[in-house]
DNA sequence: TTACGGATTTAGACGCTGTCTAGTTTGATG
DNA sequence: CATCAAACTAGACAGCGTCTAAATCCGTAA
């Protein structure tokens, strides 16, 4: 048992231990491919995409550097994995969102443009994972990640019709849901882009550009 | 003399030639550094941003894989190179446009948003690089950079002022030039990044979408 | 109980990258 | 003609993703 194995037992007990999981030694590492998403989507969050890197990856854990291969295809499929993940947490906050029913829908309105590009800044690394053109461009992005980010596209049509039906957006002639929430999307992910990629340098008024943009799509 | 040097001497001529320069077989290269920046933009345009890298590059212009370093500090040195020439392009058709006195107030809002878009759409691994976390992120962005940058977005604000100006954006409350451009801004640039990184599949219904946000952000 | 087979993990190697160091060539200038 | 700095070079290093072939381990069938 080489020193690495070592590491990546004592990995295991700890995991256990936190999960309240009686450790069973199980087979090899018991559950490599979710522990490789978990310290993937830790190393992201703490140093940024560009520090995330098989190798590391694979230390960290305590595997060797070609273990990760057998669970995903390239580290393409990894990266798809954690931005998979992301999909589901942003679609479950819209869906929180939408659906509170202390509010106005004025004020959900709000919230989603505010809580969107919140969910950008608080998590900028994972963001940037999401949508960027890495996983995204040349057939690259798997039918697992399709499936979670799709739905979650779809809801924000669905919300942006509600908000036309109520006719709460300002706009001219016949409805088009998909073409506004187009637009609406494209505001609050170009905000959002700006900020966690160091263009707008002042973070703090954030909340006054959302503000703003609130105010500039409703009717008045 | 070496082969590389060889094949680099035979560039050089070809290059006087097309541009009808005396071939004067300067200062070893000659200008380098400018060479290096248009290969590199060629380079980017061919086969994207990822393919663009200091030994590929050198190799092209016939030249050592350290001589670049001698012409820019590092990698992200040349990258905003070309950027910076990139920001000069979006500038001086923001301008145009903006000056074209054949075209009413509301024409020329129009063509803003539709030209910014069209640019992105036309440059995409320009325009990715151009406002990418890779040279804004981590004080990575040199002076010349920012210095053509800057005005650029500027110049936005300005626009946006005088839309604000002669009523033309919806909008309660006071104005506010700044704000309303990093909203305006947001839009195009998240619409853009969205096509360019493969996320809007249908890019062929680009000019609808921008149509749908200009009519969005005018008062009716 | 033992032998097998397939899943899992491993080390080794390859070619690629950016960039550091130390040395060489070159053209202009005193 | 000697000098000197600018321009350029090869060599080396550490890092990367990933291919290949070999080793290890566990559940199961004989």
């Amino acid at each position: 048992m080489t020193v690495s194995r070592l590491i990546n037992k004592q990995y295991i007990a700890k995991l256990a231990i936190m999960k309240n999981i009686p450790e069973k030694s199980k087979y090899h590492h018991g559950d490599l491919r979710t522990t490789l998403l978990e310290v993937a989507g830790e190393m992201l969050k703490e140093s940024g995409i560009e520090e995330v890197s098989l190798r590391k990856l694979a230390a960290r854990v305590g595997v060797s550097r070609t273990a990760p291969y057998h669970h995903f295809k390239d580290k393409n499929a990894l990266l798809c994995g954690i931005a998979e993940s992301g999909f589901k947490q942003l679609h479950e906050m819209n869906n929180r969102s939408f659906n509170d029913e202390s509010r106005s829908t004025k004020e959900k309105f709000s919230s989603f443009i505010h809580e969107y590009v919140n969910f950008a800044k608080t998590n900028p690394d994972l963001y940037e994972l999401m949508f960027g053109r890495t996983i995204w461009k040349q057939e690259n992005s798997t039918q697992e990640l399709r499936d979670a980010a799709y739905p979650c596209f779809q809801y924000q049509v669905n919300m942006t019709r509600e908000w036309q039906q109520l006719k709460l957006l300002n706009h001219s002639g016949e409805d088009n849901a998909l073409r506004a929430s187009q637009v609406l999307w494209g505001t609050v992910h170009g905000i959002a882009k700006l900020l966690i990629d160091g263009i707008y340098t002042d973070v703090a008024h954030v909340e006054e550009i959302c503000d703003y943009a609130v105010d500039m799509f409703l009717v008045h």
